[in-house]
DNA sequence: GACTGAACGTACCATTTCGTACATTGTTTT
DNA sequence: AAAACAATGTACGAAATGGTACGTTCAGTC
């Protein structure tokens, strides 16, 4: 179909390292999240990816820090996605019950991510640490919260003296819970956690949770 | 010192099984803790065990029976600490608070079983669904939680209608990511979160989030 | 004290697995 | 078109790793 295939920036040309290192991350991403860094063999990304092993380690040097770029582009990805979000026009109770329940569906929607990051606490963050990259993706995402809470406070709805960073801690640990611990706690209570009735239920609940801590108490306002 | 090693009941014998199956499990959990199911070496482990490689493959089949076992015993230790928790004699609202701190701070105390479990969950439960023992032992986790939350309701403190297995999931989760998650928090938000003053901030939020979900609202009795 | 089965040590094997040497093809620049 | 560099394929090496064969010692029994 392209008549110019030497002229044309789309051209599909038979080298491509572009498209070859993005594939081999998709891969190494679904490897590394589904059996951890140790667990992950390189030879069957190499298996799994159009390139050849010998490519991955052309472009990425060994496993370390292949993985390392996974994480990234992991939270690359994420970070792009949570960016969509805009609260600024909302009350402050609907903006911040809209903030809790994107945070629960897209934890819910990223399981690949959030075993990435299970994992990478098992290795105690070692390779998140190396990655100033990283650190910089993360940085903004307590502003949009914060902002939330200032206006909810301003406004007379939320009580005072709560730190952003600790109830972005709280909705946090509500969403990342419901996807990490999902396998044994099922098991466990024998309950399908999973179920689309059941998540509906949590959602509610995790809603509603943060809401009751961060509303005013009406009965005896500003305790 | 014994004087009749072939009397005495607590006799130091040059062949001591249980004890070496004991030893090579407590080696089994911190190695497994750390570097996870397939991380974790057994030759490591032997050396690291009064006993030899032979021994653990007499003992435990293999690496994978090996893992199975160390669950087993990491839930055993932790649901007979729990166990010692005596809520009865005390007013709903105090029962559920000292509930929810206690297992905040039994949390912290068994980051090793935490690791664990997280390992086990990114092995899909598999393991542990294999475990009669485990899911046995876990039936009655709730209980405790069960009868605190009906006498709250009775009594006029609870508002009705919770699912008490989505509030054990609930401080669980709060409990949980604590330990879990504390190394990519830390270091994306640049907050130490395992220092005592934070711990201590986080404890007194976790146990306040979960009061104001449960308790009934004052300025509109029954809503 | 001989016998038997459990408990244990040593050395080793087969495979897996990360990583690389070497050769080849594609692409761009001059 | 020829040189120069980037991209890729194939085959292989060396170490790590799970697991076992084989032999020995210990402890209770007849």
């Amino acid at each position: 179909m392209a008549a110019h295939p030497k002229t044309s920036s789309t051209t599909r040309r038979k080298n491509d390292p572009e498209s070859v290192q993005a594939d081999i991350l998709a891969v190494a991403m679904r490897e590394f999240s589904e059996k951890g860094l140790s667990g992950a063999r390189i030879d069957e990304i190499a298996e799994k990816t159009r390139a050849s092993k010998r490519m991955i380690y052309y472009y990425f040097k060994d496993k370390e820090t292949l993985y390392l770029h996974t994480l990234e582009a992991a939270y690359q990805k994420v970070r792009l996605q949570e960016a969509e979000l805009d609260l600024d026009h909302l009350a402050p109770l609907e903006a911040l019950s809209r903030l809790v329940r994107f945070t629960f569906r897209h934890h819910v929607q990223n399981p690949d991510f959030i075993r990435l990051v299970m994992i990478e606490n098992i290795h105690h963050g070692r390779y998140l640490a190396q990655s100033a990259l990283i650190q910089s993706l993360n940085a903004g995402v307590i502003d949009v919260l914060t902002s939330v809470y200032a206006r909810g406070v301003a406004e007379g709805y939320f009580r005072e003296g709560l730190d952003p960073r600790e109830l972005h801690w709280l909705i946090s640990a509500l969403s990342f819970f419901n996807v990490s611990n999902q396998h044994t706690f099922s098991r466990i209570f024998d309950w399908q956690q999973a179920a689309p009735e059941n998540q509906r239920k949590l959602e509610d609940h995790v809603a509603e949770m943060v809401l009751r801590y961060v509303r005013l108490d009406e009965a005896n306002p500003q305790k």
